[in-house]
DNA sequence: ATTGCCGGTTCATTATTTGAACCATTGGTT
DNA sequence: AACCAATGGTTCAAATAATGAACCGGCAAT
């Protein structure tokens, strides 16, 4: 591996709930030598790619990131486009919508809403990265990847083994979004939440990320259940025409019978 | 300079004007060699830094700047901190307000509102880096920046030399940001523009960036003008109140003087 | 067929990265 | 006040990765 994926890799020791680390902190969680760290770490901060606290030294995510990501939506409005519609879908399900986004190898949050409707909702802040054995997107998105390529993330070792989750399990599920067009998962993320996705393409067809819909699970009724996998597939197919992306044919069909 | 920085300083190459890029071209553009240039870029794709599109092999920026901004906003709300400040401030002036940021010694635009008042109004959208030696803004920062940094920024070559905007004159607009708490040019950075800017700081008191309004210049009168300096100093500590910014005692009582 | 440019690759040379050990400083404990 | 265990940061010989001229195959225009 490189220098810069290296200096890059530290980048992701900042989540949501780590939002700034010391020096020997991100150098111990990213498995990297102390005076190493220090100099990827100053040489990103020269850039703006992250910056220093002053007063205790601490590093954080850096003003740069704002102006490359300002540049990417004015020529690829991934989620300026998306917003509406993710908006349109909690309001039309009544739970929280949520798009996510194939990066790095990694499926990260890109946007949620939520609706209105219901005092009690799914909130989505703490997930900055989605465990792909462990939701809805995840199996989506598994299910309509390459083959190779899932298989290589099944097959990773995964940090924190999670017991209600065994392979065999991951796997149904993403035969079911074969099957059926869109991905199911009751209560493996999140107790009590039923998410229900469906994948997202780029333009030459390949799987890019996921639409979801946490909802909660007490509340949930046939109706309820029919209505959202049907906004789901109007939503999933109104985001990918929006991107340009393509979806495979045998996925459009199954979508068009369940809307 | 290390690799890493080298690695970033590509990013540079994606404008507005510009938002995909060749590798040749790239190489070129940032004076690397090309064999050198593929493997960073190769690198940063690892990453989702860039992309590459399938068709044509171009690159441009990748999914995981937003993912990063996203992260940065989360726990810096710098951007959507601001916006709604901005946007009051175009409302009161009828004119475009401006925020822009000091990254990596360069000044990049932020964020920008516009008035709803007038059909003609200053666009800004082109503009991705401000020159500081052409803008308001520009001149606002260097006035409150160290002086060894201004200094260091004042005598750097630049690659397009204005003849309209020369170091004297510069130099006088920073005398008289100093003086009297704001900056402004007219007709510098654009034709029949008028531009006036306040600095912003970070909780440390270092300027970090500068907040502007941009007018047009043939409806100008004296009360606008005064309007425009009144309501810029006002949103200026307000959004240095939000920042946590501190701002320098004599520019306080400056801007107290003109609120 | 030729030319010129493109994206991408090769590999010997070279320069940079690496990391154990080292400071200096800080904050808590005895 | 002495001690300890952290912290952020620095050093420098050894190891490794970056470098770039030259190259390849493909493509489009001439």
């Amino acid at each position: 591996m490189g220098t810069v994926a290296k200096a890059l890799d530290l980048l992701d020791i900042f989540t949501r709930a780590r939002p700034k680390a010391g020096l020997s902190e991100i150098a111990r969680l990213a498995g990297v030598n102390k005076a190493t760290c220090h100099r990827l770490l100053t040489e990103m901060e020269s850039r703006g790619l992250v910056e220093q606290l002053g007063r205790t030294r601490e590093y954080r995510l850096g003003p740069a990131v704002l102006r490359l990501a300002y540049l990417r939506e004015a020529s690829v409005p991934t989620r300026d486009a998306a917003m509406p519609v993710l908006q349109v879908l909690a309001q039309a399900t009544g739970e929280t919508a949520h798009l996510s986004y194939l990066v790095g190898g990694a499926l990260s949050t890109l946007a949620f809403a939520y609706a209105s409707r219901h005092g009690v909702r799914v909130t989505m802040e703490d997930a900055d990265t989605l465990p792909f054995h462990a939701t809805a997107s995840g199996a989506a998105v598994l299910a309509w990847m390459p083959e190779a390529d899932a298989e290589r993330i099944l097959s990773a070792p995964i940090p924190h083994i999670p017991p209600e989750n065994p392979p065999e399990e991951v796997r149904a599920r993403m035969a079911h979004a074969r099957l059926k067009g869109w991905a199911r998962t009751l209560s493996t993320f999140e107790k009590d939440v039923e998410g229900t996705a469906v994948p997202l393409f780029d333009a030459h067809g390949a799987c890019i990320g996921a639409l979801a819909v946490a909802a909660a699970a007490p509340r949930m009724t046939p109706e309820l259940d029919a209505r959202i996998v049907a906004e789901l597939a109007r939503a999933g197919a109104e985001i990918n025409a929006l991107w340009g992306g393509q979806i495979p044919p045998a996925l459009e069909t199954l979508w068009r019978s369940v809307a």
